[in-house]
DNA sequence: CCAGACGTTGTT
DNA sequence: GTCTGG
DNA sequence: CCAGACGTTGTT
DNA sequence: GTCTGG
């Protein structure tokens, strides 16, 4: 699954590797260390504006809902289920986006404690999260662009440390997935599945990281370890 | 038909 | 145990 | 995801 | 808004 991920990318280097335009003007500073409930960017396009850069909450808010806190757990969707389930449909047909990633944090649990990892990929490029967003406004007229990210069966690599991980584009999946046009849903869904095995690797990080306030570049520092297993 | 839910993970 | 906050 | 709180009244 | 359960 995928409960924590960083970002340490700038602005100007996501600009460039997605060719998009931020909208309007938003604070951008790396985050390390990013939890359910925090503002990220997101990589979308627009009819008309096209491919725009935007800072959206982690923690899918469906439009319909009453109150932005739901208590229901929207920051990762299945992949099985994006098609059928009532919270996803609309998004998963016209309001797909990428979520960009340097990696990401699984925890395996110990009798020491839970012992974060850090996966990335092995050519330490972006990771682009297949995601969906919508957008909520409440009777007051708050309005909240939130976001959820796809989640499906592990790869081989992987599979030791979790049963599940984030989906995973290839970089030329991208164009399909975003272009709002396209309504081959089941052609999408094909997109969104395991990353090979290869293209992975990961390590073990302190449990620094278990505490979402803690943050900077050490934290995706390699673990020495001397003590477990 | 109306009412009520609408989600995932991990753990048992 | 379960919810909230980060 | 994990960590940390989980409550009220009255007073400053 | 839209699906599921009764």
């Amino acid at each position: 699954m995928c409960g924590r991920y960083v970002l340490k990318a700038g602005i100007e280097e996501l600009k460039e590797n997605y060719q998009a335009t931020p909208r309007g003007t938003f604070e951008w500073r790396p985050n390390y260390n990013a939890a359910p409930s925090v503002d990220m960017p997101v990589v979308l396009q627009h009819e008309k504006e096209g491919r725009v850069i935007d800072k959206y909450r982690w923690g899918l808010v469906p439009f319909w809902a009453k109150e932005v806190n739901t208590g229901y757990s929207m920051f990762n969707a299945r992949a099985e289920s994006i098609a059928s389930k009532r919270t996803y449909q609309k998004p998963f047909k016209k309001q797909r986006c990428i979520v960009p990633a340097s990696g990401f944090y699984e925890w395996v649990k110990t009798p020491d404690g839970k012992i974060p990892h850090y996966i990335t990929l092995k050519d330490q490029g972006l990771m682009s999260f297949a995601g969906l967003y919508e957008h909520w406004q409440g009777d007051g007229g708050q309005v909240v662009n939130s976001f959820t990210i796809i989640t499906t069966e592990s790869n081989d690599k992987l599979a030791p440390i979790h049963d599940r991980m984030p989906a995973i584009l290839l970089d030329q999946e991208i164009d399909h997935w975003l272009d709002p046009a396209n309504q081959d849903t089941e052609g999408l869904r094909d997109l969104v599945r395991p990353y090979p095995s290869d293209d992975i690797s990961f390590y073990k990080v302190s449990t620094a990281v278990n505490n979402a306030r803690n943050q900077g570049p050490s934290l995706i520092e390699p673990d020495e370890d001397l003590f477990s297993l």
